[in-house]
DNA sequence: AAAAACATTGAGTGATTGCTCAAAAACACC
DNA sequence: GGTGTTTTTGAGCAATCACTCAATGTTTTT
């Protein structure tokens, strides 16, 4: 009998995240966690515990890997509103082919196990307020910078964007037409553009 | 032994209508069913054919209700626009309590059913088209009564106005402080005035 | 090279899943 | 009140669920 490779931990994370989000929580079985993983019952219990704690830790890589994402596209930009413009027009130029990554993973892990999994939901949560408040940060750094007014709201800014960008996702994962969803990430960029002054 | 009421179709439907809803397909068993709608497995089978008939029904149901709920808000309006705008601002006022209600239903279903359910995902994303359509519907009437511009765009701004609707209540499902809903809604509704003349 | 420590295996656990169907109960008609 | 139809019942089906563990294989230590 030929053994397995030993299981490399990250490989083995970013594949349950990513058929986590693709499938969901509930919709998500060990057997196709074996498959995907490569792993046995045995060895994925060993290593994550349970179905419950793979699916906390795959929806911290999640965070992770989206706040550095995050972090770096507004760092790139040459501003703090250009970098946000740009953050939500980049969303428009996913590719349409892979549904299942272009709808938020914390959007759809709230919408799947705010009344099941309460430790999930709360983590969610959780997650989504410290994006938001990244958003928030954003902002602050454009009233310093004197490109908002110093009497803009920035947490209510922050809301409004992630509002914006919570819809700009679910519709590529409904499947909106890309000339439409072009169309929808113009004028929330448009409307962000016109805070400036 | 005492027979049971023979069930009413209609108010079994609304009790599924209202579980799915709540927990999600996926999350949703047989046994919460028979629970909820008092009714034997045998029963369910004899009226609904699967879990997944059921779920269609009700997802029908739902549209049904959450279209003729938008067409008389529509129509009591002093005019289109302000009653789009009413709309958006009659979410704002839900109570904080129920939350599992705060999401479209319409939504939680595309989330949960995308990659898994190809039928139920489906009618869905008809659905939604639909809604879609009564949005445009009201914005061809502004423009007919002079209160838009000849030369917007209805499907433009229809498909914009629900990527808000769907950010907004999806905000109110997250949780966010009602004060917080009120200044979403607002500037979402603000937005929409905006556009007048 | 032997022993101790660790990782992996996969058949198998009891519970639960969506669902069936023969029997029984309630109804409609005469 | 008897007969035939319709509806409801609930024990129980095969399949699947999340999960366990003794056995086995692979390193590390000595």
């Amino acid at each position: 009998m030929v053994r397995a490779a030993p299981y490399d931990r990250e490989i083995a994370l970013d594949a349950a995240m990513s058929l986590f989000w693709d499938k969901g929580y509930h919709a998500t079985s060990l057997k196709d966690l074996e498959a995907t993983l490569h792993m046995k019952p045995g060895s994925i219990y060993a290593a994550f515990c349970s179905k419950e704690n793979l699916y906390l830790l795959s929806l911290e890589h999640y965070f992770e890997t989206a706040r550095a994402r995050l972090r770096t596209q507004l760092l790139q930009a040459s501003s703090p509103l250009a970098g946000l413009g740009e953050h939500l027009r980049s969303y428009a130029r996913l590719s349409q082919g892979d549904t299942a990554r272009q709808a938020c993973m914390l959007t759809k892990t709230l919408v799947d196990t705010r009344s099941t999994d309460p430790l999930i939901a709360q983590k969610t949560q959780e997650y989504l307020g410290r994006i938001r408040s990244e958003f928030a940060t954003a902002f602050d750094r454009a009233k310093a910078l004197g490109e908002l007014p110093a009497d803009a709201d920035s947490n209510r800014l922050a809301r409004r964007f992630q509002a914006n960008i919570t819809a700009l996702r679910f519709e590529l994962h409904q499947g909106a037409p890309q000339d439409e969803i072009v169309n929808l990430a113009d004028d929330m960029a448009k409307e962000l553009e016109q805070l400036r002054i």
